[in-house]
DNA sequence: AAGCATTAAATGTGGGTGCATAAAATGTTC
DNA sequence: GAACATTTTATGCACCCACATTTAATGCTT
C-alpha cells in the first residue's frame, strides 16, 4: 500500500537477484574450471551421494533440485555419458529409473566438494560483495 | 572449519536457490502471461524509466542489471523490435548508443509494474513458500 | 480382462544466456 | 598525425533451461 514498502520490495528483490547471480556464477565457474563439471551437475551428484541409499529414482532426485523434469533428465544423461552415474532399471516400477553414482563419480565429488564449499563460504559470509575483480563480467 | 558450519552453508545456499528460483519463475510467468514481456525485459524497461533523464547508454543500463553485455544487447534488441524502446546515436561518443522508452513502452510499464510489485509482495513476505499449486512444475 | 486415465522418463523445439570475437570509434604515444 | 591500444556495442556460437509432446508402464473402472 505505502510507496515506501514498495521501494523496499524492489530493492529486496534486486538484492536477491544480485546474491543469486553472483554466487551461482562463481560456483559454476569454479566447478567448471576446477573439475570440468557444471553447477547443476554437481548439485545432482551431491544430492545423489548424500542420499541414504545412494540410489534414487529420477523423480526423487527431482524433488530435491530446482530443475524441470526435462532438465534433470538431460543432466543425468550428461553425467552418465561421462561415466559419473549409472542408470538402472527399477523392478518394482518399470517406468522408473534408478540413478546411482559410480566410483568415478564419487571420486570427482570428493574432489569438487571442497571447491563448492569454499565458494559458498567466500560468498555467503559477506553481506555485500563489491571487491571481486574477476576477469569476466559474470559479476 | 567446523562441519556444523559447513551444513549451514549448504542449506543457506539451497534456500537462496529456492527463493530465487521460485520468485524469478513466478515473475517471469506473471509478466509473460499478463503483458507478454519477459522478466529481464521488464527489468530493463523499469531501470530505463526510473532513470533521471529516461535516456541511458547501454553501458549505464548494464551497470544496473545482472546480465552480460551481450545479453543486454539482445534484450534491448527485443524491446526495440517490439517498439517499446528506441536506440539513438550519441553525438558525444559515436560508439555509444542511447536507449529510451517509447510511449508504448511507458504504457506497458505502467500496466506491468503493479503485476511485478504484486508478485514481489506475494513472495518476499513469506519465509517459506510451500503452498503454491501452480499448473506448472516451475515450483 | 479391456479400455481409459495417470504417471515416469525421454525427446523435439524454441528461447535466453555467457564467452569469444568482430566492427567501429575513441584515446594515447611517439 | 600514424600506429597501436582501449572502449563500446553487436554477432557467432554453444550450452542450459522450460514447455509440450511422445513412449512406455501402471492403476483404475466396469
Amino acid at each position: 500500500m505505502t510507496p515506501t514498502r514498495d521501494v523496499d520490495l524492489a530493492s529486496r528483490w534486486r538484492e536477491l537477484l544480485a546474491r543469486y547471480h553472483t554466487l551461482s556464477c562463481a560456483l559454476d565457474r569454479a566447478l567448471q574450471e576446477g573439475h570440468g563439471i557444471g553447477m547443476s551437475d554437481f548439485e545432482a551428484l551431491d544430492l545423489l551421494i548424500d542420499a541414504d541409499h545412494e540410489k534414487l529414482r529420477m523423480q526423487d532426485l527431482a524433488a530435491g533440485m530446482y530443475l524441470s523434469q526435462s532438465a534433470l533428465s538431460r543432466t543425468i544423461a550428461r553425467l552418465e555419458s561421462r561415466g559419473l552415474v549409472t542408470r538402472a532399471m527399477c523392478s518394482d516400477d518399470r517406468r522408473a529409473v534408478f540413478v546411482a553414482p559410480t566410483d568415478s563419480g564419487r571420486a570427482l565429488h570428493t574432489q569438487a566438494r571442497p571447491t563448492h564449499r569454499a565458494v559458498l563460504a567466500d560468498h555467503l559470509d559477506r553481506p555485500e560483495g563489491p571487491p571481486r575483480p574477476d576477469g569476466t563480467q559474470c559479476a
